[in-house]
DNA sequence: TGTATGACATGTTCCATAAACCGTCACTCA
DNA sequence: TGAGTGACGGTTTATGGAACATGTCATACA
């Protein structure tokens, strides 16, 4: 019923698209996204209100679309290290460092982004369900790399120990737990690597 | 400022601590911790508002009381295992399952109770430091016995991987957590209790 | 002297109403 | 024909004054 759109909807002008999306970066940056009206973005961009429903069915898709790419910018940084080529062992050290620094980045210097993340979870978006997918497929991908470089163990079976890890990434990358955990979080973040490590090691 | 109490409150009579206390339970229960006041238990047990507070410096007092009954209630649980005499490896991976199974429990058949444990943590109750404390000595003591009984490694410094334990119990008992996990926490839980035997065996 | 209270100052919460917002539709105009 | 809009229904949210809660005190009474 959402990602259908309108058949009226017709073919898409992507220019006007990505003028919404960034109206509406800069003001959910701003204001934070319960604040910002659609008028607000139509008004900013010199459009009427209406015609935004052209190019979003509503305006938690924009939400969402902004959600997404917020989460994309941290994947990035994941991304980077998994391709890093760099030992696994090393890799998945720094995913999770990697992930509390990011989360705490979020937290303090851009709030009101951290805050749509938080309402994305609590209204059930996609968006944090698609972050924890990718998230697996690249711990799956490091854990695989380091079997297979005789880092790992080979014994415990591979989804089970890659849901393992991301369950134990959750105390450092969980909105939620942010707001309680941040003063302690990186060294959390190191203390967790290490025992996920040696729950890991040959 | 409030664990010093009153000069004014004389010798506490037992009974009357008790009956406030009881009167709290239920109505904390049925009608949760912010919907019912003072007044409501003052009237529960026949006496006015202020007399209350010969007992209890504030609201908040009774709540931290309740709170903390609540907390004994599943610590209970997790000593009994603890002094269950069972293989260490054994009471680790049940830490993990009774407190998943507390946590649900509370969550589904105590909701209201569950509020208050919630609204201590948002407020910063001392509530959830002391039980976070309890629970790391708890994990603290199995582990110590599973490494003289040779079952784990000694290699790590024993703080460290305590921590690192308690960490790891963080998306199966953490209160906020539950409501987003509480669909897969058995699961987790045992899961997550694998990764951390794999990574304390010797 | 110790149990117990009513009255009160100082917040908080509630609630009815007014305002604003979301999303749709028929419509314009080039 | 397709980019673009004004007006509108149903719902959510802001507002501000009344009602209620918390916590203190001086005092009553046995």
């Amino acid at each position: 019923m959402q990602s259908a759109g309108k058949g009226q909807r017709g073919p898409i002008d992507h220019e006007r698209r990505e003028q919404i999306l960034d109206a509406a970066n800069e003001h959910f940056r701003h204001y934070g996204y319960k604040k910002t009206t659609v008028a607000d973005l139509a008004k900013a961009i010199g459009l009427s209100t209406a015609y935004i429903y052209k190019f979003f069915d509503s305006k938690r898709a924009i939400g969402e679309e902004i959600c997404r790419q917020c989460h994309e910018r941290v994947m990035v940084d994941v991304k980077d290290v998994v391709g890093s080529g760099k030992p696994a062992s090393e890799r998945l050290r720094l995913i999770f460092l990697t992930l509390a620094r990011d989360g705490i980045d979020l937290l303090f210097n851009d709030r009101k982004m951290h805050d749509i993340v938080l309402a994305a979870l609590e209204e059930g978006w996609s968006t944090a369900a698609d972050f924890d997918a990718e998230l697996l497929s690249h711990v799956r991908s490091v854990i695989a790399d380091g079997r297979n470089a005789g880092e790992f163990e080979r014994k415990t079976p591979l989804e089970e120990a890659c849901r393992g890890v991301v369950l134990a990434l959750q105390p450092v990358r969980h909105p939620v737990l942010l707001e309680f955990n941040h003063n302690t979080l990186i060294e959390d973040a190191s203390l967790l690597a290490g025992l996920v490590l040696r729950s890991l090691s040959a």
